[in-house]
DNA sequence: TATATTATGGCATATAATGGCAGAAGGTAG
DNA sequence: CTACCTTCTGCCATTATATGCCATAATATA
């Protein structure tokens, strides 16, 4: 599962190198190092090839009359992007994302479970900076009912 | 799969430039370069033309007695033109339904899993544009049921 | 301290998108 | 039937973007 929070710069060209934490995961748990990136909200969201395809599965069931699921999908799938991993281990981030997400230069990438969330770091910032820590301790509650 | 968006721009005499991604999609799982378009509501979706088939199949099963479903059924066929995807990556898209989908110069293609959505770009945003997010928030529940 | 791995910048090349033009095909009027 | 017009289609040129590769810097590991 990915985990853990690594702070990278991408390049004039939008490429960001994956933590190697995170490609370990993609070799050896998905044999596969493509991921498949969308947005969501203020940040993008990175899913292995075979967790994604999981969900498109899932989606093609759906009938194509159903109005507001269609327009979900149309969401869901529009944003998504297929990035493959080169050499480097990086990967290219399209100019429309990087613009949904505000990326700039400086990216937080953040290892949650089966996916990853590719940040503008000025955004995490301001969402995950100093208030982070509280808002944890006050979800203990909710945490506790799942076991934790 | 189909997926991704893409904003083109399309050519006086009415051709498009399919996304190379789509094109690899149509080698790779269809082999083959040709799209059946139509019209739907206010944009048009190309299918790959063994999806199309998949589609006729369908269609042909349903009793011709039902005239409500006939007369969709005509209009679905009736706009029904197939479209090559010529040496460079273009297709010709029809006068007619160019303008049913009101496309004049600037196309949003939509990757949606089996199928293609070709927009007007003005269309597009008013429909897709900043309120997008929101309606998939609000349909998470709707998805919810179908294992998402 | 030496060595391997990781992150990232720079550059060359390949591919993609798209405008322009000319010939081919097909329809229409004289 | 033929001349003319419109639309279709193939090909070339240009620009922008993506991609692959190498070099270097930073970091971790032995």
């Amino acid at each position: 599962m990915f985990r853990g929070r690594y702070e990278h710069t991408m390049t004039k060209t939008g490429r960001v190198s994956i933590p190697s934490k995170f490609r370990e995961v993609c070799r050896k748990k998905y044999s596969d190092e493509t991921f498949v990136i969308t947005n969501f909200d203020r940040y993008l969201i990175a899913y292995p090839m075979r967790e994604w395809n999981e969900l498109e599965k899932k989606l093609s069931k759906i009938s194509i009359t159903d109005s507001e699921v269609t327009s979900s999908i149309r969401y869901l799938m529009g944003n998504a992007v297929d990035c493959p991993i080169d050499n480097q281990g990086r990967v290219l981030i399209p100019q429309s994302l990087r613009s949904y997400a505000a990326i700039e230069t400086e990216v937080v990438l953040v290892g949650m479970l089966k996916k990853i969330e590719i940040w503008s770091k000025e955004i995490w910032e301001k969402e995950n900076g100093s208030g982070a820590f509280e808002t944890f301790i006050q979800s203990r509650e909710v945490l506790a009912g799942y076991g934790l």
